[in-house]
DNA sequence: CTGATCCTTTTACAAATGTTAAAAATTATC
DNA sequence: GATAATTTTTAACATTTGTAAAAGGATCAG
């Protein structure tokens, strides 16, 4: 079956997850769209519930909010990567965050009504899901230990050897407050390894 | 059906979380078993490969590690609360994890690969534990907050609200280590609050 | 009870990071 | 292209946290 080139490439991805069959696959196309947001535009503004799975297709986005009133960075998502926010979408709570693209971003969404009236059809597609979250799971712990015992130097050159694109299309100040330190600190470090 | 207690209490807990069929639920107590870790015994050591989900039943329990020789503490799990080593039993990749029991412990262990020989046959249980690692997800994104933003009395002031009885069961140097600072730093932080 | 061990606090000093403000560099807008 | 707005760097100083070492407490085994 031929699909959008963009959602194409995210199942592709998707099959080195868990494979699914071709019925459950054309149900996740029937209730994905793509959405695109152009650089700086946001996708979801602070205060509403979260109620969809996104993916970057490709570009590059961020999840952020405001600490006292100052822009925080939570997360980075790069292609293929999960862009949700977790605290919102599984609690239905309104979320304190937005999404914003930092590139123009082709995103897919799934809406999850509907993906989970999908799960009871197809378990193949609950499997998939349930391992995508396997996998982000793990990339928070190894987060976590990475804030918890890496010097904020340490944790900045991980993050250029991670994603060197990063520093070309991210602000700085941006890349500070997701470190967890400061603009100030960030640019000294930044010096010192000159 | 009657379950010995511990389990009883366990499944009790996971109905909050999404009620599965008496069928499903006797299967789930099928591959369940119950495993008493007397205080500061080991449940796992540092090298095993984790292929069983856990959750303590009753008592406290901690993941640990050693960082360039130092114990360092990962995770505190209370009562009902899942303790696995993520980046082990999702990967397959032996884990630097050991799990320890802090107070004399009961936990049920979940076999993984038994557990997801039953998602087959029962989607309800698939569903649980997808929503039973929602949660912890929702859990760990929350904790990553807490370090990124908040001081590190900030956090002791949180930590010791959330869970009062850890600091009757727990050394200092535990909870130093499990908030990201040095135990002086932890003694300072003390002495200043009093 | 006693010595040994481990945990916790304290002290003194070093290093890292935060705060505020200003200057320099870059980017956006008209 | 000139001006304004934003981002990044630098500086000076304050605060927090780390390191090492010592002392005081608590706990445990014999």
């Amino acid at each position: 079956m031929e699909f959008p080139l963009t959602i194409q490439s995210l199942f592709t991805y998707f099959k080195t997850i868990h494979s699914i069959s071709p019925e459950a696959e054309r149900a996740l196309y029937g209730i994905s769209f793509e959405i695109e947001t152009s650089k700086n535009k946001h996708l979801h503004e602070i205060g509403q519930t979260c109620k969809t799975y996104y993916f970057v297709s490709e570009g590059l986005a961020r999840i952020f909010y405001l600490k006292d009133g100052t822009d925080v960075t939570e997360y980075f998502a790069h292609q293929n990567d999960m862009i949700i926010r977790a605290e919102s979408l599984f609690t239905g709570r309104p979320s304190k965050k937005a999404i914003q693209a930092l590139e123009n971003t082709v995103f897919i969404g799934i809406p999850a009504s509907k993906l989970e009236g999908l799960f009871d059809t197809y378990p193949d597609l609950e499997r998939l899901f349930r391992k995508i979250l396997e996998a982000s799971f793990v990339a928070y712990v190894n987060r976590m230990e990475s804030l918890q015992f890496h010097t904020a130097e340490e944790r900045y050159n991980q993050l250029v050897k991670d994603y060197p694109r990063l520093l070309e299309n991210v602000s700085l100040k941006h890349i500070a407050s997701y470190l967890g330190i400061t603009q100030v600190s960030l640019s000294r470090i930044r010096s010192s390894n000159r």
